[in-house]
DNA sequence: TCAAATGTTTTTGTACTACATAAAAACGAG
DNA sequence: CTCGTTTTTATGTAGTACAAAAACATTTGA
């Protein structure tokens, strides 16, 4: 034990990283010592390369993947600027079902009800008349039609204008990527129940009840998820 | 207008993506459509590139995005191999409160509330009396030290604790990703301050109380977080 | 005959060169 | 001085070459 670990002091372990891995993250730190802004220049492809001692090739793979999750915008002539990305982009391209590992799609099937949850607050802060309104007339037109179908996408509706209606973008959005895991889990499970408290029954507790009353309300709405959550956790 | 309609049916739209852009797409499409699984071995580069009519080059370009999100691993002779990405990666790699826009800034800060708020009824499920103590002796441990950077740290790991006493790995991780986005918000508003419900209280709650005594003392614990939220929406 | 050592093949990783393309910049004609 | 043209320059793409590692095949020695 004590040669072995010796050994590990006297010799460097090897990295498995590519060059493109590790200057992806010296870009990184450089943009971060440098405290470059969006917007800023930055040195051209060859200039970078050389100073890295990386062929450009390598260069442009690290720089693809700056590219794809927004840090970068580059113009033919004019060179590449760092940039605001999309801090939800990189979360989107790997939010498939299929291949997520099954923990994860729990995680985030819980994580979309905790969202439910908290948004109370966040939503009494902008109501108003008219998002009510137009939630209610979402809500009402879940009676008309019958068919599955319908009903899903009423669902995915009806939370979504809750979303909507928070006023917070990046929520919004990030819900919305959230669907297809919700969906696929509920699909799993074979199960599209809704609680004791009706989507109609919530817009009137936002007409007339305050956020605990809506806290409630929500918990009741989505009780069957809770019910199914706490059974699986008592099993592991 | 109807012949600019026109002429835009007879023009496709010029399409500023890059092959790189054009290929991760294609590689996406190509996965589900093949529904490949985790751990399917995928064709060579020298394949896919002949089949998508690519330089190695530009194909290469592509996987490294992919790499970098985790969808594919490569051994040397191996070959590649579709992975289960890990679903932060993405998200983690743009959280630089430097560089992401203010109005994500402040997106993240109001979800990091919300997360919070509807943290109680999954963390209900899970509770014990270890975890209780853990947290106990964390929230006790506040009035020793007085120093600014101590409190700091302190109340992350109380937060943090609580994270992670609601048994959510990828909502654990999330929220300590936040944190630097956290900390920063604060720092720009030069304020740390705590509502009228301390740490110590909420573990009184969490010992005593159910779940919606929790909310309450959490909003309190909150508010002035709360309070400005309010006073920022007024303005816009 | 079996096993260890050695060689071969295959596929990714990296480098280099070359050229196309687009856009800014410089230049020139009116 | 302005408009149009040419030049320059940086990125985008292609292709070749070779290094390195790992699986596979082969040889050698007991």
């Amino acid at each position: 034990m004590a040669l072995k670990s010796d050994l590990s002091l006297d010799i460097d372990k090897i990295s498995s990283d590519t060059m493109a891995d590790v200057v992806e993250m010296r870009l990184r730190d450089y943009f971060k010592k440098k405290s470059f802004k969006p917007g800023d220049a930055l040195p051209k492809e060859q200039e970078l390369a050389e100073a890295l001692g990386v062929s450009r090739n390598v260069l442009r793979e690290a720089l693809s993947r700056l590219r794809m999750l927004g840090m970068i915008e580059t113009k033919k002539k004019r060179g590449m600027i760092l940039s605001s990305p999309d801090v939800l982009g990189g979360f989107q391209r790997v939010l498939d079902p299929l291949i997520i590992s099954p923990d994860a799609l729990q995680d985030l099937f819980e994580l979309r009800l905790i969202l439910e949850m908290g948004l109370a607050d966040v939503l009494f802060l902008n109501l108003n008349d008219k998002s009510i309104r137009e939630l209610e007339i979402i809500a009402n037109s879940e009676k008309k039609k019958n068919k599955e179908a319908f009903r899903i996408a009423n669902e995915i509706a009806f939370h979504g204008k809750l979303y909507e209606m928070a006023g917070n973008d990046t929520l919004k959005r990030f819900q919305h990527m959230l669907l297809p895991v919700f969906g696929f889990v509920l699909q799993v499970e074979n199960e599209f129940l809704s609680g004791s408290v009706s989507h109609q029954d919530l817009v009137e507790i936002l007409k007339s009840g305050n956020k605990n009353d809506f806290r409630n309300g929500m918990y009741e709405h989505l009780k069957p998820h809770f019910d199914r959550l706490e059974a699986l956790r008592k099993i592991n």
